[in-house]
DNA sequence: ATATCCATGTAACGTGTTACATGATTGT
DNA sequence: ACAATCATGTAACACGTTACATGGATAT
């Protein structure tokens, strides 16, 4: 239940239309909670019914650009759910329920499949690395040459998708390593 | 569109009950791709009207115990689907929309939250290495001491597990290190 | 004017979650 | 007999995905 509440959080950045927050969610919060743009007009509208945004262009219907604005009541149920508790989500990945069944079948070769997601993997993380030379430069590891409280926060979320890529990275190498080059 | 297929696996491994598949699924698959039993009885019936698994005792309605097995047609269809590509799923963590939330906002302190869930990942952490010591002894780190190929495939999965859990700590500690203690 | 693109929107479906209901089994 | 528990199942809803439809803006 967390897509109502980023997006607040990136309308609050920055109010704009749907168009342009899907758009936006494609390049960062999206990083890691995705949306389609579908998603993102349906939530807008809940939001819009249930007083947490405003939209300029009430009744304008379908091609008219709207925008969107956070309301007070928006930005205290932000807080309140930023406040609240909740349980880390367990891994829920797709190759690794195909090696438990290749494990089970006996009779199907995923080196090349591992290879493959080693590479997207390789360029996400080359993707991060890229924000991190733009967004903040002369950082290397740890932590940033400084900034305020919420540098470091948006520091911590992209060091977060590096290091889960780096995982990635040792695990594919170590894995291809172990199950076929012997 | 894996749990069908994480089902054939399962049962494929061992024939069995729906409550029992539901409980093996806690203790293995599950924990790279979780199920409830809704959503197993659900997916069995589909399964068996497509003619991938038998179970015995048809017609029995509700409270009779019913046993799967998987049909030829149901192996095809998991080896069919082993062999296939899919993208690596983007990571999706509510925790870090909080962190962007947080900056957003500006008065949030997430310290507490982020401790909590670096408790967690660390008891997770260590109920994989017991699961380690128990199914693959001997082995501190890298590859299995031998074994067959679906031994090798078995430890592959279980390490991910291991290195995922991994860079969560090692995340929460240089996040907690340089958003807080300064 | 018409082709093209963009923003918004609808519809249908598949997947995941929560809550509850019913029939069998077990223990007392 | 009765309670407790277990296995199976239903219902309703939230979330996510895919495909498509409509109105406006832009360019030729």
């Amino acid at each position: 239940m967390s897509l109502p509440h980023a997006i607040l959080a990136s309308l609050l950045e920055k109010p704009c239309s749907g168009a342009e927050l899907a758009r936006r969610f494609d390049k960062s919060i999206g990083h890691f909670w995705q949306a389609s743009h579908q998603q993102i007009y349906r939530e807008l509208g809940k939001l819009d019914d249930a007083g947490m945004v405003e939209s300029t262009g009430r009744d304008t219907g379908r091609g008219r650009e709207r925008h969107y604005l956070v309301l007070p009541a928006g930005r205290a149920l932000l807080e309140q759910w930023c406040r609240s508790e909740a349980a880390p989500r367990p891994v829920r990945d797709e190759l690794l329920v195909r090696l438990r069944a290749a494990a089970v079948l006996g009779d199907v070769n995923l080196t090349a499949e591992i290879s493959r997601h080693r590479e997207l993997h390789q360029r996400q993380l080359e993707h991060y690395q890229d924000i991190q030379e733009r967004d903040f430069p002369g950082t290397t590891a740890g932590r940033p040459a400084g900034g305020t409280e919420q540098d470091r926060l948006q520091y911590a979320v992209l060091r977060a998708g590096i290091l889960f890529e780096e995982a990635w990275l040792a695990w594919s190498a170590e894995t291809l390593d172990g199950t076929v080059k012997r």
